[in-house]
DNA sequence: CGCTTAAGGTAGCGAACGCTACCTTTCCTA
DNA sequence: TAGGAAAGGTAGCGTTCGCTACCTTAAGCG
């Protein structure tokens, strides 16, 4: 999780309860700044404000503003792997048909973005910005694509490519990104489409089977 | 491009060829800052250093550093669009099999954000940070995303949905999402793979033409 | 309860940043 | 070639921001 590279971007730990629910209190505030006052606002007065909470109070976590960014980057990825997880362990995908599969799948990866959505649009969306973001930004994503790609595989057999499992893993990384891009920055990125609706699934869902498996009926 | 609400973020055109210069340069020292400092320091200081500029030069063309943030993005935008233009107007196209035409905008749409990746990289990555861009960006977008579905509807007879031009937007709009996904964020958003290669281009012609198309051999 | 350590607040330092008043140099036009 | 406007430089003001020294309060534990 942390690079010896780096300065030290780490979390020091909460102990007590208290603490605890203070750092979490931080870590929001960090997001609904970011929401309504960009990557400009993110100032340590802002989010103290936000919070409720000292400086001093802030700086007993953590070591530096790129560092408090960082948190509040992972603890948002934490919690889409976790979902992602949840899917990932679901047995009632092994009962559907290629098609339905793919379809479901893609509809549970948008599902779980939804569910993201105000940390996607605040945070991932302003991660550019952040230089040590960057750099990990492909292991979090990558993760979270093999573990979609991981579900879909049960059907490889049928998957229309030589090689399935590169197949699988371009096909959701162009959902996830497609997906993330929408929420993120919402009408505002290369679509004149302004939000995440049924059509937009059904959409991306049909691109996904045909590019997997050909045309499927049903 | 401009509004009457925004404070006054215009740019001051420069009247003599030494100022036309100038601005030039610091047009281009604005994007080389954001490639290799980020959005952090993206300061003034920064800019005027790189540029070889002294601050009151900057300020004689642009009232504060936001406006010249957002001349820097409107610069690069202007650059894709030209390019954009000459595209759809390359009469070329109208000769091609529907599958050849979607193949061929699919590899222009990636070729022309190959010719900008700089700047794709150092700006747009970061545009989302900077509030009044977020809310110009659609406009950019759309405009380039109509470009590309306009060539591409010539062939709306064979398109295989119900409603051929939302069907070819939103293939187009798909398309240069990966595309700037991939290029600007690198490997390091929702894809494994870790450039821009032969492969990603035919992977995502292929998926166009499945999609707007259903099989197509040859 | 009493001791230790963690947690949090107050107030403010030092540096960096956005921006500008003031002055000099270069360019255009008559 | 003189006059005026445009372009650019020097130096620094006022503010904000990241961060910390110092102190008070709360929590855990025998």
């Amino acid at each position: 999780m942390d690079d010896a590279s780096a300065p030290d971007l780490a979390v020091r730990p909460p102990l007590q309860r208290r603490s605890r629910e203070t750092w979490a209190r931080v870590l929001d505030a960090g997001v609904a700044v970011l929401e309504d006052r960009g990557y400009d606002g993110f100032t340590i007065a802002a989010v103290c404000e936000q919070a409720q909470v000292a400086p001093t109070a802030l700086y007993a976590r953590t070591t530096s503003k790129d560092a408090l960014f960082l948190a509040v980057y992972e603890h948002g990825i934490a919690g889409l792997q976790a979902d992602q997880e949840v899917f990932a362990d679901d047995a009632r995908w092994t009962a559907l048909a290629p098609a339905q599969l793919v379809r479901a799948a893609v509809a549970v990866t948008v599902s779980i973005a939804l569910r993201h959505e105000r940390y996607l649009r605040a945070v991932v969306l302003v991660s550019a910005s952040h230089v040590e973001v960057r750099r990990r930004g492909s292991r979090y994503s990558q993760a979270l694509g093999e573990g979609f790609a991981g579900v879909v595989l049960q059907a490889r057999d049928v998957i229309r490519h030589e090689d399935p499992e590169a197949a699988v893993r371009s096909c959701f990384g162009t959902v996830f990104a497609t997906t993330i891009i929408r929420i993120a920055y919402g009408p505002a990125f290369a679509t004149p489409m302004p939000v995440v609706d049924d059509e937009f699934v059904a959409d991306l869902g049909e691109t996904a089977v045909r590019y997997l498996l050909g045309d499927v009926v049903g």
